[in-house]
RNA sequence: GCGGGUGUGGCGGAAUUGGUAGACGCGACGGACUCAAAAUCCGUUUCUGGUGACAGAGUGUCGGUUCGAGUCCGACCACCCGCACCA
């Protein structure tokens, strides 16, 4: 019966299964049309999903079913990022195995994405954490191993003393470990690295060549890589303030065209050089001390004063060596970036500014500004750091900064010091070399060996994967791997005598640096069948969150470059377009200090005035900001719940819907209730509409006069706009697309003559195009509609409607007449009128000659198909 | 501090990139149906004045370019995001 609800409770599962049944989903990498490969970030198995992964892979699946309805072969999988620190620390808090815990959230997590009618192929489904994942992640790192791209180095690390692990910057809060509260010390570890730096000039480069990643996004990594190019500078030391002949200090400088502005040199706390001036020096000692724990806590350098610390030593100026300046230890420079000293030129550099009015520094401009006197300028409490002509500065004056730059490297790399270029050119990166050990037990096993006799030994290829050991205690902190029984006691590959196992993992970045390409072969014996992954990479349409702006998206370039080295896959980018969608964020509520969960409670508006009360008490609740989901705010809404009561076309629609995708949308009871209105008022209509219809207009061309053409005309409209809606990724103008045709087709079909074959087909045809039209955003509702209409098959395998470019263009088109800029009147026209014909027609309206008064007009403006403008 | 972005009705947001500002949705108000309610349908809804046709103002603020500016230019204000002693 037309007349019933529909009812997504019981027609959902029923189309899910159908889907399923038809393997619709299912990609073969050699079936017809151009690839297109859709991904959205694959999700961490938290337990259950969030209104973020709804509102992700609703995305991602609108553009998977129209990129399939449009005749391409869409890869569109999912997986399980299944490493990581969560399990562990759920198997010490409930004693419950990382394995368990991690499969059993697959499982609910999996049966939660199924719900929403996702247009994926499982067949293609792994999680990080399969042995056969991992095993291959293996085989990935000895490929690097060999190509010199991993290796080890000492580095410093947060330490957390209570539950002995290596703490991430962002899990240590005021210097303290997130979860123990203890007090992070620095500690040297022998860590292992991957050699990212090597690409760091090409991950830089090459974002240029990315115009379908948001602008943003690449400014953000441009920023992270931060590529500087300057000269390695040494300055030899006075002789006669130096312990010993031919001493000597190398800085790095991006601006050697200041070089004559130069008033004093500053070394790192932790600098060669400061050790040994503090031999001879307890003062300096101690303030080398105090640098170093004021350095531990990160927060503290943002209001920390520059302080310095003048040595005995005075170095040579490279310029002039009759040029003394003094050599500090200062707290400011980095013993990380460059060389760990610098020169100061506080004329041009802030920084230095501040540091030589503290010290009562020259402060000698050597950059005039344009427009300024040379006699006059100086600089007051602000550096100049712009353009300008370089002067007061020997050679060099009149040069402009590049040219200076240029004629200082190409003396000083030709004047040797102490039997080498005084100056060499050296570019310089803020990136550093990504550390992926990690002193935990569920992660990807570092597959190499220690052996006494042969130091650090790769493990044999055929003898992979390592295996992470099943029986794990959980009972004392530290790393399970290091304690256990056995699993660390191996045999050397090399020598064939006892050795013992790496017990670092691999954080957990490295899992989803490659999982995409691990998708286009899920079940290759290596890490990528390359001819598949060739064939699939890259990824055409990328969708997650900002929050992986730099990190993931970054580590995955620089994969990509790896595999290549390695053979693996032959690719220079992973993601051809990145998108990155907004939160989803909701009201939160609050009684007294206690948050309170939207389900618990009332909201009431009376005389606009918005007032919450708590369901089960009646206790006025406080109404609190407009903030991302969360649950320590309770300020959630669980997407089962929704699906439960509206269905999961209603939540895909209603995400899609107002908000741009990359802005955060504002998840409200009165928007879903909206959505899942719109959604039972298309059922009516269609149904309805098509019991009117009965058998009339079956198999008849569509009228081409008046409301039969009206109707056509409103369809074929709305597939060529919703269309490019969609390539746009402009989810919610499709959506307000939509709308309108279904507000317009609602009235037509009240006139609708259903006697007339003509007008019955074109409903018929305006009908069966609605139902693909919303088959991306609302795929359940699309196949029940397309049911009720009777077509053929399966909704989600039509074909996007095609749309006749002859009911796209106006026979008359209606001007806005503008009499000064203002809008007085329309004018309608028929669409082949000419630019004479659309002046003749203004000049003869009332208002017009009204305006006129006799005179001729100033000027007539005609843009024929926009506006008319009548100046007087 | 540096870099980037955004400011449009009560709210989320449109505006084909210089051409009718406010599409579409939410909320609100009025009406129809109903004994009544829900659901549904129809209408109104930027502000000010007017019963009204209509008039005036209006896209953060001030100025500019243009026949015409939400859109371009300059200055300022506010908010958001990223980076932060990177030499």
């Amino acid at each position: 019966m037309a007349s019933e609800r529909y009812n997504p409770r019981t027609a959902e599962p029923k189309w899910q299964k159908a889907w399923a049944e038809a393997q619709l989903f299912e990609t073969k990498t050699e079936a017809a049309g151009e690839k297109y490969y859709v991904l959205e970030m694959f999700p961490y198995p938290s337990g259950r999903i969030h209104m973020g992964h709804v509102r992700n892979y609703a995305l991602g699946d609108v553009v998977a079913r129209y990129k399939r309805a449009k005749g391409f072969n869409v890869l569109h999988p999912m997986g399980w990022d299944a490493f990581g620190m969560p399990a562990e620390n759920a198997a010490m808090q409930n004693k419950v195995h990382p394995a368990k815990w991690t499969y059993e959230n697959i499982e609910t997590m999996r049966k939660q994405l199924k719900s929403m009618g996702l247009s994926l192929d499982w067949s293609r489904e792994f999680a990080t954490c399969d042995v056969e994942y991992y095993h291959r992640q293996q085989m990935l790192f000895l490929d690097m191993l060999d190509k010199g791209l991993a290796y080890r180095k000492k580095s410093k690390v947060n330490w957390d003393p209570v539950d002995m692990t290596v703490l991430a910057n962002e899990q240590v809060i005021d210097g303290k470990g997130w979860r123990s509260g203890a007090d992070v010390e620095q500690r040297e570890l022998i860590q292992w690295f991957f050699k990212i730096t090597d690409f760091a000039d090409d991950l830089a480069a090459a974002l240029d060549h990315l115009p379908n990643w948001p602008e943003k996004v690449r400014l953000m990594q441009k920023n992270w890589i931060g590529k500087s190019e300057g000269l390695m500078l040494r300055w030899a030391l006075a002789a006669d303030t130096a312990p010993e002949a031919d001493a000597e200090v190398t800085v790095f400088t991006t601006r050697p065209d200041t070089l004559f502005g130069a008033s004093f040199i500053a070394v790192a706390a932790d600098h060669p050089l400061a050790a040994k001036a503090a031999e001879s020096d307890p003062a300096l000692a101690a303030f080398i001390a105090e640098c170093r724990k004021t350095g531990t806590s990160a927060e503290a350098l943002e209001t920390a004063e520059k302080k310095g610390y003048r040595t005995a030593f005075e170095a040579i100026h490279p310029l002039d060596d009759s040029w003394r300046v003094p050599v500090y230890v200062a707290n400011f420079v980095l013993m990380e970036y460059g060389t760990g000293a610098v020169f100061g030129c506080p004329a041009h550099d802030q920084r230095d500014l501040d540091f030589a009015r503290k010290y009562g520094l020259p402060v000698k401009p050597v950059v005039l500004p344009p427009h300024e006197d040379p006699v006059a300028f100086s600089v007051g409490d602000k550096a100049y750091t712009d353009d300008g002509a370089i002067y007061n500065s020997d050679f060099l004056d009149g040069k402009t900064p590049d040219e200076a730059f240029e004629a200082v490297a190409e003396k000083l790399e030709a004047t040797p010091l102490f039997g080498a270029p005084q100056a060499t050119r050296k570019v310089n990166y803020r990136l550093r070399d990504w550390g992926v050990s990690r002193q935990r037990y569920w992660g990807c096993p570092i597959p190499v060996l220690h052996c006494p006799r042969c130091g650090v030994v790769p493990e044999k290829r055929q003898n992979l994967p390592v295996e992470l050991p099943k029986d794990i205690d959980f009972d004392k902190p530290g790393n399970p791997l290091d304690r256990h029984p056995t699993w660390r006691k191996a045999t050397c590959p090399q020598c064939g005598g006892d050795a013992s196992r790496e017990t670092d993992t691999m954080d957990t970045f490295v899992d989803s640096s490659w999982y995409f390409a691990r998708f286009t072969a899920p079940h290759a014996d290596e890490p990528t069948e390359p001819a598949a992954a060739n064939a699939w990479l890259p990824v055409d349409q990328y969708i997650g969150g900002i929050e992986h702006a730099i990190l993931h998206l970054l580590y995955s370039r620089f994969f990509v470059r790896a595999m290549k080295v390695c053979g693996h896959l032959d690719l220079d980018e992973p993601f051809k377009g990145l998108f990155t969608q907004g939160m989803v964020v909701h009201e939160s509520y609050r009684d007294g200090r206690e948050w309170v969960a939207p389900a618990d409670v009332r909201i009431e508006e009376i005389d606009g005035q918005r007032s919450a009360t708590r369901i089960s008490t009646g206790a006025p609740i406080e109404i609190g900001g407009i903030e991302k989901m969360s649950k320590s705010k309770k300020n959630v809404v669980d997407p089962d719940d929704i699906i439960a009561s509206y269905g999961a076309d209603t939540a895909r629609w209603f995400v899609l819907s107002d908000s741009p995708p990359d802005r955060d949308v504002i998840w409200t009871e009165a928007g879903v209730e909206g959505a899942h209105r719109f959604v039972q008022r298309l059922w009516r209509l269609v149904t309805e509409t098509a019991e009117k219809l009965g058998g009339a207009g079956q198999s008849v061309a569509p009228g081409d006069t008046g409301l039969a053409r009206d109707i056509r005309k409103l369809a074929h409209r709305t597939v060529a706009g919703v269309g490019d809606d969609i390539e746009r990724l402009a989810f919610n103008k499709a959506i307000a697309r939509v709308h309108e045709l279904v507000n317009q087709l609602a009235s037509a079909f009240g006139k609708l003559d259903v006697g007339d074959a003509g007008q019955a087909a074109a409903a018929r045809e305006a009908l069966s195009m609605l139902a693909r039209v919303i088959a991306p955003m609302m795929p359940h509702l699309a196949e029940a509609l397309w049911d009720e209409l009777g077509e053929a098959g399966l909704a989600a395998a039509a074909p996007w409607p095609s749309v006749e470019a002859s009911l796209l263009a106006d026979d008359t088109v209606t001007l806005p007449v503008q009499i000064n800029g203002k809008k007085r009147g329309d004018l309608t026209m028929p669409a082949s009128a000419g630019k004479s014909d659309i002046e003749a027609a203004v000049l003869s309206l009332d208002f017009v000659s009204a305006a006129l008064a006799g005179q001729a007009p100033k000027r007539l403006v005609v843009v024929p198909g926009r506006i008319v403008n009548v100046v007087v």
